[in-house]
DNA sequence: GCTGGCACTCGGTAGCATCGAGTGCCAGAG
DNA sequence: CTCTGGCACTCGATGCTACCGAGTGCCAGC
């Protein structure tokens, strides 16, 4: 552990390189930390902090630089949790005030609003689907060959499922009339309201073959397109994250991350996993962050974990800011959800 | 009009440099224009190009580079339309055929489609909201005071709108019953399929005053939340574009365009209404596009024109190249949504 | 254990010479 | 009139040197 001079030094180091990303020197430090001590003496404590793996020197006679361990240790001991400034609380308000619209957009618009908030890139998954349960199932005719699933979830998304009725084999070769789509839409109802999202289970037959057909390949379709259907991903603030580098290399790589849906779920997922608030550098488990530091948070909606919500930004971020958007954004949204 | 030399050395300068992004000697033109004069020919006839604005020089002593006017030209009378490369032509044949699930995932996945091909971001503009007439409209119950209208459009689209049923005044105080959410499933179906999204008109008394509380908050949600709402928009390959230029400012200058959704779609549209195909530099009408090029052809869905594609670029880009990505493109793309 | 002092390091900046890709222009040939 | 070879000139890029200064490590003394 460190002593109290220690942790006062690192934590200066932490704080004005998040300030102006230049290397600390020891006289720096002395004007800013508070500490009432010669330079000599804070660049002896920087050494052994050197040593000990917080800090390391870009090069030789150069100021000190944060090193992951830095961080980590500041983010667990030294960060004092911070308030958002007044300006941005209101902001978050008033957007949860006036977010209406369908579920995507407003996701889509909250991962604009942390990246607002935090100058870095917000990052929402959408609520899991596999968790959720069916609340209502109808199938809509469009044609008389083709028609179109809607099912409504718990957790307020609604999907929607082409079918192909040419599909369906001999028993629809004819097309299917309205009352027999009302029939299939009864019985999908009666068999599937109320069970999860991800244990879709067959429908009886009833005798009807037409109506059996349609059911049989509505079921087939949530099937197929539901279970491994990846969470939806939204992001927002990209061109202020680009803002935050200085490298263009790094830029292009947090882009690439960024586009793949998949490993953007991974990531967050993999971070919670770990009982993670923070991940710094390679904590995130990727190469290609090595730089960068991501801010996670779930949310919930009826007071189960529905989501996350993150913010990923540079390694040299400002940590209490940004923790503090991402825990009342996490919060926000969760009551906003839940409430419907 | 450039006589035929200057026309061929005019190209080679251009294709040289989307190349190279170097400016052009008149010794290289000579070696690769095929142009079988001496380079010193080649220097005069660059200095006239130069006086009539078609090539600039950065610094004296330095060679040539294309200007906005020597790309249009280029564009206009010089690029010989492409083909795709072949494992391209593969890839798109074999997206359009593997593509499913939701129309916003399929548009999305296009965008990224588009940013492969090409290596730019690729954006698309969902089909115009304004156009569409209702195929399907329905009321599901969540709970009692919350209820779920949910509408399936001419296009494929649905659109889902929650209502509160507590703002509906003294006669839905008690709640609503399924039978009453039944009875104005088909009081709103039958007034309002088949009439335009755009202009949903409101629904005539019944005699019931609970269902007529309930269509009474449906239309208003319809116009509320339809009217006026953006065309959505897709971009993909953000991080390819961002190795197309290699000045960072650019990259964020073009992320912060692409981040701002009205501005996307007001931008293609400004484009297409001019009754272009491509647009360079300020004739995207945005100062902060002056070093980029944009790429634009609108998608039909059953003969009408209902949304656009593009391609945005460095103003350097592979004009025929991306022309021809975006054709190939814009054609399967329509193909697709009209066979449904 | 802390401090002032001092020698040392090394990245960054400025000045300067050099190189070379490229230009403009001119006189002469076709 | 057009093209070409030749030539002087420009100017960014590259490399070298010198120098500055922020910063370090270390040591002797309080």
């Amino acid at each position: 552990m460190l002593d109290e001079r220690k942790a006062a030094i690192l934590r200066a180091v932490v704080e004005e390189y998040i300030d102006t990303a230049q290397p600390v020197g020891s006289a720096h430090v002395v004007r800013s930390s508070g500490v009432q001590v010669s330079s000599a003496t804070v660049r002896n404590d920087m050494a052994t902090l050197e040593q000990e793996g917080y800090l390391r020197q870009p090069h030789t006679s150069a100021g000190r630089i944060p090193t992951e361990k830095g961080y980590r240790f500041f983010v667990d001991n030294l960060g004092e949790p911070a308030t958002l400034r007044r300006s941005d609380a209101v902001q978050v308000r008033s957007f949860f005030e006036q977010a209406h619209g369908e579920l995507e957009r407003m996701l889509q618009d909250t991962s604009r609003l942390l990246g607002d908030l935090t100058s870095y890139a917000g990052v929402v998954v959408g609520p899991a689907v596999t968790e959720t349960t069916i609340r209502s199932i109808q199938v809509v005719g469009l044609a008389p060959t083709a028609a179109l699933v809607v099912v409504v979830l718990s957790n307020g998304t609604v999907e929607k499922h082409h079918l192909d009725l040419t599909d369906g084999g001999p028993a629809l070769a004819g097309g299917v009339g309205e009352e027999r789509i009302a029939a299939s839409t009864a019985r999908l109802a009666a068999h599937l309201n109320g069970s999860t999202r991800s244990a879709v289970a067959a429908v009886p037959a009833s005798g009807d073959a037409v109506v059996d057909a349609v059911c049989e390949l509505a079921v087939r379709s949530l099937r197929a397109d539901g279970g491994d259907e990846p969470d939806q991903v939204f992001v927002g603030g990209t061109s202020r994250m680009a803002r935050a580098f200085d490298a263009l290399e790094t830029v292009r790589e947090v882009l690439g991350i960024l586009e793949q849906q998949y490993v953007v779920v991974t990531l967050l997922r993999d971070v919670l996993d770990r009982g993670l608030q923070v991940a710094i550098g390679t904590e995130t488990g990727m190469e290609n962050l090595a730089d960068c530091a991501l801010i996670v948070s779930p949310y919930e909606v009826d007071g189960e974990t529905a989501g996350s919500i993150g913010v990923l930004g540079p390694a040299r971020m400002d940590y209490p800011q940004a923790m503090a958007a991402v825990a009342v954004v996490g919060n926000r949204l969760s009551r906003r959800l839940t409430e419907g």
